[in-house]
DNA sequence: AAGTCGGGGCT
DNA sequence: AGCCCAGACTT
């Protein structure tokens, strides 16, 4: 296929990228690590969001070597709140194989930057365009909107196939002079101007080479099938107490949900018994006094919290551990919530 | 292709 | 109450 205006619309985005681009702390930078840090934090992810976690995650982990060299807890400790917990995980991972295979420089090639842990087809384009200037697709949500948009196309986003059209059209249309300019345009419009609903057409650059727009009905693209069904449980969250006024946690298991999050006990309702609770860690309870309760929806299931307090004797197992010690360890937000409140 | 994996902001 | 967000991984 040949896209007409091929070089208007290319030099129309990258011209309004590079004048109306907002000032972000990873556009300072070409750094490939550094590219590849907040490509990660941001999927699934808002830039409002991500700019904290960034600018304090280049703190403590300013290169790639003293990523690789932290404990999974302190790193996990600056990924708390952000969520995708796995995703942190996998950079680590991701990073040590840079160091082990190919010198500590990151590969500027896609077969070879793909084999990275945490590295799917969006992230490899985005890192080789943005820090490496290669003519590189990098299609996310943003990029899509955009073009089926601009290119009237309407097949199901939801379908994973799907994607392959967005990213042989990205290869027509990338600008081979500007490919991080481009590429960075293409998602820096999906975020400000060709927005879910209610697009500002009037202040795109690019709205006289839209199909959707002159055709007059930009917001009913892209089409997108697809809805997940929600599961819902009931936990009971218990904050134990000893008498030295250390609390009990437990660590997730390194899979799934939350993994290698720490959390106060839960017992599922319905399920695992309270009695059963307290026999097992041979304590003496005193009646429990009720904290919060309140719901935490994920993306596909939601959590309903009882929390409640309760003083206790006569432990003799469990991780029980002060204030201070708590405070190092990462935890979910529903946790947080909670511990916030005992602190209170 | 479908399910899993967080959390927040917007409509 | 959904939808979406600079997606990747597992099954």
């Amino acid at each position: 296929m040949n896209y007409p205006y091929v070089t208007e619309f290319r030099q129309s985005l990258v011209e309004w990228f590079n004048v109306e681009k907002r000032d972000l702390p990873w556009r300072h930078t070409t750094d490939p690590y550094k590219i590849w840090v907040s490509e990660v934090m941001l999927q699934q992810t808002r830039v409002d969001t991500v700019i904290p976690y960034y600018n304090r995650f280049m703190e403590s982990f300013p290169t790639l070597e003293l990523l690789a060299e932290a404990p999974q807890e302190y790193l996990l400790k600056h990924w708390e709140g952000l969520g995708y917990y796995s995703r942190a995980r996998n950079l680590q991972a991701g990073v040590r194989e840079v160091l082990e295979n190919y010198g500590g420089v990151v590969p500027d090639n896609r077969h070879e930057i793909s084999k990275l842990k945490g590295v799917g087809p969006y992230t490899a384009g985005a890192i080789l365009s943005i820090a490496y200037n290669k003519p590189e697709h990098a299609v996310d949500g943003n990029v899509m909107r955009v073009l089926s948009r601009v290119l009237n196309i309407h097949e199901d986003i939801a379908v994973p196939k799907t994607k392959k059209i967005f990213e042989a059209a990205v290869e027509e249309l990338i600008d081979p002079e500007n490919t991080s300019s481009f590429n960075q345009g293409l998602m820096e419009l999906g975020a400000l101007i060709c927005t879910p609903t209610s697009p500002k057409c009037l202040l795109c650059p690019v709205r006289e080479y839209c199909t959707a727009f002159n055709e007059g009905e930009p917001e009913k693209l892209p089409i997108k099938s697809k809805k997940v069904k929600m599961k819902h449980i009931s936990y009971d969250v218990l904050v134990c107490q000893d008498d030295k006024g250390r609390i009990l946690l437990e660590q997730r298991s390194a899979e799934g949900l939350l993994a290698n999050l720490w959390q106060f006990p839960m017992l599922e309702h319905g399920k695992d018994s309270i009695d059963t609770f307290i026999n097992e860690y041979a304590m003496n309870v005193q009646p429990k006094q009720e904290l919060l309760t309140f719901k935490h929806v994920f993306s596909h299931l939601t959590w309903h919290i009882n929390s409640y307090f309760m003083k206790c004797n006569s432990a003799v197992k469990g991780e029980w551990l002060t204030h201070e010690q708590i405070e190092l360890l990462p935890m979910s937000v529903p946790m947080l919530k909670i511990w916030q409140e005992i602190k209170d």
